[in-house]
RNA sequence: GGCUGAGUGGCAGAGUGGCUAUGCAGCGGCCUGCAAAGCCGUGUACAUCGGUUCAAUUCCGGUCUCAGCCUCCA
């Protein structure tokens, strides 16, 4: 039974989707004005894992992730750069959708875009002023009155006149409550915008969410995720806002994710300590930054650190040896229930994935076991090992592939060079030539390349 | 100031009221022409102070420390 920790009730509840057999899912993605950062790998890793396992439990996912392709932000860095909004969100959309597909990442089902859903998002609005929500300022903004809705700070756990008092709300006379957030923003000039009934304007920053989250998957679904960092006030007010408008229950479970950490603090744009997807991934492989983030259980800060993703890389290369030289695809044979047994008890506890990795690593130890003595129920525990790592988007590619692969600062060598040189010192191995035999061992770990000397001969990787 | 969450062995990171996490690194052994990989063995770990209990790292309370949110942020 799986079980999933609702920032909602602040406990772990079992999972009972609406419609049964189904589970309805939407992330907050990205805003497209620049690179991926690790921080944002993180949740595209940790919702793959989310809806892979969901799938394989059997449930038909519908999973939405949006692109927010309007904002103050995206209009800031297009005017700096001199060029069209649509221009500057069309590049890093690409860049996203590169980024993601090298770190194993599935498709969403749908990938709705805040420009696209303007009619949706107006209609919400207007729904909000006719409820009584929300209101027109003088200066021509339709905002939210948080007080016209009693169970504003539900999620956050807050409370309206708390947050007041807090130091750091910030005044507008405009809005009749400096808590009250702005649902369409009237457009200055020179500004993108749409025309509305209120006027010629854009979309405030949470009713996107709102909007395409409900036209998507219905008023009402089954889970909404996103990072720690939005659940106050980015989903306290999406909340605020479909509830208003539908008079509906929104989302029955709310998960977020923890941050990544440089030194202890968190990654972000504004403290300017993150790096981008593109320039961990021109040091490490995309699978290492996966297996990385998936050491962690999904709701714990994760400290990001070169050291930490060399681990990584010796931890995954364990698993891969465990695999090379087993024929993969036979499924014939019985099957140890017991590894799959213990994987799904660590997933269906709140997607634990290090638990469900340690799983794997014991699983491995078992395949070193047998390797020499019992090829069949070896390379039967191969294969599990590959099933239940796919279930984690890891160990799908050719063992050998990813043990030569090696990181950037690697060999110049060839493939072909090196097996010249192997077949060098295999030769001077068959004179008993073990000087000339060390010399090419020592003169190919310069250049990074380890050998191994095997029954079937001499095997390479980098390390 | 308000509200969250966290403090586990050299590092990372799960978990549990009494019993092996797991990985990396280290040490000893086996294997090897030498290695590597692998296998076997090996580590007085649970912030601190009290309390509950036959028994607490695990439950409760205080203290300290750290991170996050309260402003755009995954």
């Amino acid at each position: 039974m799986l079980t999933i920790y609702n920032t909602l009730a602040k406990q772990k509840v079992p999972l009972t989707p609406i419609e049964p057999g189904k589970v309805r899912l939407y992330v907050c993605g990205m805003t497209v004005y620049d690179y991926c950062h690790v921080g944002h790998a993180r949740v595209m890793v940790v919702f793959d894992v989310v809806v892979r396992y969901l799938r394989h439990l059997g449930y038909q996912v519908t999973y939405i992730r949006n692109i927010t392709d309007i904002d103050d932000k995206i209009i800031q860095r297009a005017k700096d750069n001199g060029e069209d909004i649509h221009t500057l969100t069309a590049r890093f959309i690409q860049a996203m959708h590169e980024d993601t597909d090298a770190l194993g990442v599935l498709r969403p089902d749908l990938e709705p875009r805040a420009t696209q859903f303007i009619s949706n998002i107006i209609v919400m609005v207007q729904r909000l002023l006719d409820n009584g929500y929300a209101y027109l300022t003088s200066e021509g903004d339709i905002c939210y009155a948080v007080t016209r809705f009693p169970e504003y700070g539900k999620l956050s756990g807050k409370r309206i006149e708390e947050l007041r008092a807090g130091e750091r709300v910030e005044v507008n006379e405009t809005k009749q409550d400096p808590l009250d957030f702005v649902l369409w923003k009237r457009a200055k000039p020179g500004e993108p915008s749409w025309k509305s009934p209120w006027g010629a304007g854009r979309p405030g920053w949470h009713i996107e969410c709102s909007a395409m989250s409900t036209s998507c998957l219905g008023n009402h679904f089954d889970i909404h995720g996103g990072g720690m960092d939005l659940q106050f006030p980015h989903h306290e007010n999406e909340i605020a806002q479909s509830e208003g408008a539908t008079g509906e229950p929104f989302v029955n479970v709310w998960m977020h994710n923890g941050f990544v950490r440089i030194n202890e603090e968190k990654m972000s744009k504004s403290l300017g300590n993150f790096f981008t997807v593109r320039e961990v991934l021109q040091k490490y492989p995309p699978e290492v930054v996966r297996y990385f983030i998936l050491t962690s259980h999904y709701r714990s800060p994760l400290n990001y650190s070169d050291q930490h993703l060399d681990t990584a890389y010796h931890a995954l290369t364990r698993l891969y040896t465990a695999l090379r030289g087993l024929p993969s695809g036979d499924t014939s044979g019985e099957l140890e229930p017991t590894y799959q047994e213990r994987f799904s008890a660590a997933m269906d506890d709140d997607f634990n994935t290090p638990e469900a990795l340690a799983v794997l690593f014991e699983l491995a130890r078992e395949i070193n076991s047998l390797r020499h003595t019992d090829r069949a129920q070896s390379t039967q525990l191969g294969n599990e090992l590959r099933r239940l790592g796919n279930l984690l988007g890891l160990l799908q590619q050719d063992p050998d592939t990813f043990l030569q692969q090696g990181t950037s600062s690697a060999t110049e060598l060839s493939p072909q060079e090196i097996e010249k040189l192997i077949a060098d010192r295999q030769a001077a191995r068959a004179r008993r030539d073990w000087q000339e035999s060390d010399r090419i061992r020592h003169a190919l770990k310069e250049q990074g390349i380890l050998l191994e000397d095997g029954a079937q001969g001499t095997t390479w990787r980098k390390g």
